[in-house]
This record gives structure tokens, sequence and C-alpha cells, in this order.
DNA sequence: ATTTGTACATACTATTTAGTATGGTATAAC
DNA sequence: GTTATACCATACTAAATAGTATGTACAAAT
């Protein structure tokens, strides 16, 4: 080999933003300290002024970085899968709740979102965005309009609060519970 | 009148409690200083440290406080009300979101338990309140076990999805809106 | 080889905030 | 009225944290 792999990683901005999201939906933005941060990516504050102008500005970078990678990100694998209406709904419901997308900073964002207007105009645009994508899949099953839409919030709620309540089950027995909601809304009697 | 109001009104623990669990529906448990918490209710730190130990010492108060204020004293409330089944889980889900009782801190608290385990432990402990009360009424109803179990936990998702999903809405489509969620879950064709 | 610009280190300041120590005031009991 | 106690004010300390100023290493371009 010519040469031996560089231990020095520098960092770029992303590498900076998606250590913040991943921090963000374990402890919140409250979390996210400057130090920290610079500690967990064995850097110093040196790193981060030069890569944001100060804290503010790396949250909304990070807030970018989350609607990248927890709609669009995950609405076009989606569409290049191709499949039946109810595939798609499935697919979007399981990938949810895998950790493939890190649908756990959800939670800390809503949160957020209360005190900060930039979240708050995030949020909002992001649950357009995905409420968007699901009617149409709906309407594809047969549904009526205003029946689309009740199935697709109910959906959309059952989704949003598997981040926000704590289980207990065993793996086995939630992915049963989660089967039997998802049928109930999707495949009524 | 033998004597007039007197204006200094010296606090007791549950009032503090009572302001803390509004402030932090309002913006977090991270908004919880307690120099701001003694401006707005027009103290020093000197009452706040007379009260408690010290910060944790607070928060736990707010915390139980909230496990009073937002699960027992609803259900009682609506025990005591009486009614048919569909009566008392409709008077459970419109009270969770008209602000007779602080929904709004069901956010925070549940985003503060990610980092802290008596709030989880007051999460797991409420939820399971919750649940024990919603599943007898849909049985109640003429649901099977598993089906009042499912059924419960569309519903309870439908409720904490309501503080969490930013509306836009006027007031009287949402109520619509929610009637018709209420009824896909508890009334299915 | 020298220069240039990127990415980071180091050492500082200023501010915010939890917590403490101690003294003061109102109210009720005696 | 004196005393005890519950409740609060004032004035501090210590620690955490955002932000700044400046110097340095390293790669690529010239």
């Amino acid at each position: 080999m010519e040469h031996m792999k560089k231990e020095k990683t520098r960092l770029s901005k992303a590498q900076w933003a998606a250590h913040g999201l991943k921090r963000l939906g374990q402890n919140g933005v409250g979390s996210l300290r400057i130090d920290e941060l610079c500690h967990e990516l064995k850097v110093t504050k040196g790193s981060f002024y030069w890569h944001f102008k100060g804290r503010t500005d790396f949250l909304n970078a990070v807030l970018e970085y989350w609607k990248q990678a927890a709609t669009f990100d995950i609405i076009d694998r989606i569409e290049a899968k191709g499949g039946l209406p109810q595939d798609k709904i499935l697919t979007l419901f399981n990938e949810s709740n895998s950790g493939v997308v890190d649908f756990s900073a959800e939670q800390a964002i809503r949160h957020w979102a209360k005190a900060n207007k930039q979240a708050a105009q995030a949020v909002l645009f992001i649950d357009d965005q995905r409420m968007k994508f699901l009617i149409p899949q709906f309407r594809a099953l047969g549904f009526a309009k205003a029946e689309a839409e009740t199935r697709t919030r109910l959906l959309y709620s059952l989704i949003l609060s598997e981040a926000i309540i704590y289980q207990r089950e065993k793996p086995a027995k939630r992915r049963q519970r989660q089967r039997q909601c998802f049928e109930t809304i999707v495949y009524p009697a």
C-alpha cells in the first residue's frame, strides 16, 4: 500500500452536525455543550468555532441535518424501492422504530421547538411532508379523502408515540402489538 | 371588613411545585432556573432553599406534583362523574387537550425521562395507570381482550401525539378531526 | 522550497448559575 | 411583650460554560 491511513481525521461540518443529532436524540438540546462535544470528537473548541459562528449556528446546522436524514432520505428510499401502497406504509412504519433513521431525535426536537422558532418551523414542515407522503398511499388503498386523512393521522400518531411511550416489552411481543395496531388502521375489518 | 388582605403571600412547597410544573410544560426542565423561578414568584433564593434541599430535590417535588395532577386527579374526577364507558373515554380524551389538566408537561417530562431515572419511572407508572383505566372501558364496550388493548393503545397514542404534533388548524376543524379519529377507534364500522 | 489556506490547539475572559452563610421579619403561642 | 419558628432577603463563593485571541501543524498549490 502506498500510504498508511492517517489517524488524524479532520472534521467536516456534516460530521459535527451528525454527532450533534446523535447526542440530541439521547439527551436533548440542553446536553449539547460545546466542551463536551469537543471531548467526544477528540478536538478542541478551536475546531468548533472554525466550523460554526457559535452555538446557535451549530444548532441550526443540526436541525438542517435532521430534516434531511429523518424525512427526505427515508421517503426517497421508499420511493426508490417501489411496491404496493400498503408495503410503502409498512416500510415507513418499520423504519421509524428500527434505528435505521434516528427517530429518537423526534422527541427532543419537538420539545426544543417549544422554545425555538427555527425548530418549530422545521417540525411543521416535516410533519407536512410526511403526511403528504402517507395520505396518497391510503387513498390508493381505496379510502375516501376524509377517511384517508383520519387514518394517516392515526398512523402518524402511532409512529410518533412509539418514540415517547417507554417500553418494557420484549422485542417479539412489541412487534406483535405494533402489527395489530398497524392492521387496525390499515386493514379495518 | 375586619382585616385587609395581606399582600405578603408566603409560599408553600406545593405552590413552588405547581409553578415549576407550569414552567416545565412551557419550556422544559432546562428552563427551571432557580433565580428565574424566584423572580417570577417574587421571592429570593432564601425561600427556595428553605423549601428544598437543592435543585434536584425541587425537580422531584415537581414530578410528584405532576403524578398527582395529571393522572390520579383526572381519573378520580371521571370516576366520580360516572356514566357509560364511551363517555368516560371521551371525557378523558377531551380533558387531555383542553388545558384543564396540564398535559403540556407530558412532552417535557417524557423528554426529561431520557436522562433521569426518577422521571422515567414516573412515566412508566403513569402510563400503566392510564392504560389500566382505559382497557376496562373498551372491554365494557364489548371488545375482546386483545382488541381492547390495541384500541387503548391507539387512543393513548392519539392523545399523547396531540401534545406533540403542532397544530395550525382552527379550533373548530381541529375538534372535528379529533372526533373522527376518536370514532374510528371507539366505534369501528 | 515557499506560500497559502484549512483545521485545530492553547490560554484566556466574561457570564451564568447552583449553592452557602448569615441575618432579618412576620406571625402565633405563651 | 417576649419568644420561638416559619419564611425570606442579602451577599457572598465556586463551578460550568460560551466566546475570543492568537499561535500552530499540515496539506496542496505555486
